[in-house]
DNA sequence: TGTTGTGAAGGCGTTCACAGCC
DNA sequence: GGCTGTGAACGCCTTCACAACA
């Protein structure tokens, strides 16, 4: 598989949502304008987008819905569970935990650590916070592959040590901190304070509309 | 001014974000160099970023800390406080309402609002949860410049909409839905999901690390 | 006819390299 | 001498335009 830009695999996403929601109201073909309309981007991206992995459509009639979403799932991994772990049981730890449409797409958070001793022993819908000490441990006892980072800015690195040193490849972040990882290792941030500090920006210079793609955003490694 | 980038603008809250630091230990000059390096960027990066609005560092020298920081809190329209409107206050409302980072650099939640009305009435910090019903109003009273969307994907372009009509320029918004707003209106999103999702497509694929940002992403209007 | 798949062109952000100053 | 500021080169992503074909 070649190189395919990070902005593509986002609109891969995206397409898939769009995909699922045609397919709900029983659409059967969709055209690349069509999605690209629903996408917000422009039929000849959603093509050269597609186009990446292979021929998908029929021309003259567009992708065959419940076809093309199978394809997009199988190219983002999502015909699969995902074994996810969360570190940090603060406020925003819990909403993630709560976040439907993680176990939706397939990831699972099958366990919860907090360094502090209240919040340890929790049960958070049949799931006992563990302590952070357990980390390692855990996460290879666990098969976790994917971790979300919940901890304040300051913890957060050392976290994300220990998560890489216990074979983890996937991480991703919410403190507002930039981290280092291993080039194996794929790391993604979410950071709130940068988008509405570019609200402000905007705001404050009369700016015109939104920035790049929905969502969130990656990180630099 | 010119047409900036909206990536140009994300690296500058992450340079405000450093210098913050820098300037907390008592360093008074920062190089190009450093300040990439701690930024996970290039110091021609950097530069150029900064000559966008105006000459700030002493050739041979660098940049003054604390000179810089008040630069691009300018820039980014910082020195102020913000009057922020919350929509939503489930799980993620409550995370966001209490992530300490938005108050601290001047973004002031003074309304909350969600349509279950058990939830309505609800004391949160001082503040009472108001019902939706009372969107517009409270909006224009209140004089509120930003609102943060945090409710189901189903109502998010009903919220933006009404909160677009009350004279609102400023969304960010946490639904993973693509939502339009006028162009003169600045939307931006934050989609945890397309982040997971882009992870899984790293590990299924054996890519490397991380995508373009630190940080959540912004939305295409 | 209608819509895809794709090489070529275009636009934009990043990197380079060096002149300009402190 | 050291480091910034910046025009030019570069590379990548997006857009164009059209041949291919159901």
């Amino acid at each position: 598989m070649k190189k395919v830009s990070d902005s593509t695999v986002t609109r891969l996403s995206l397409y898939l949502r769009i995909l699922n929601e045609l397919n709900e109201q029983g659409l059967s073909t969709v055209s690349s304008e069509e999605l690209a309309r629903r996408g917000g981007t422009t039929a000849a991206q959603v093509r050269k987008d597609l186009s990446f992995f292979g021929t998908f459509g029929k021309r003259g009639l567009g992708y065959a819905v419940p076809d093309l979403l199978e394809r997009l799932r199988a190219i983002l991994g999502l015909g699969r569970h995902w074994r996810v772990a969360l570190v940090g049981a603060g406020k925003i730890g819990s909403a993630l935990f709560g976040y439907q449409d993680f176990r939706r797409q397939g990831f699972h958070i099958v366990a919860v650590f907090d360094a502090d001793e209240r919040k340890v022993g929790q049960w958070w819908n049949g799931l006992q916070v563990l302590p952070v000490e357990d980390l390692e441990d855990v996460l290879r006892a666990e098969g976790i592959e994917i971790v979300i980072v919940a901890v304040p800015a300051e913890a957060a690195q050392g976290v994300v040590d220990r998560v890489v040193a216990a074979g983890v490849r996937g991480i991703l972040n919410f403190a507002p901190t930039k981290l280092d990882v291993p080039p194996e290792v794929t790391l993604k941030s979410v950071n709130m304070t940068v988008e509405l500090e570019g609200l402000s920006y905007a705001l404050s210079n009369g700016e015109r509309s939104g920035g790049k793609r929905r969502g969130t955003r990656a990180d630099r490694s």
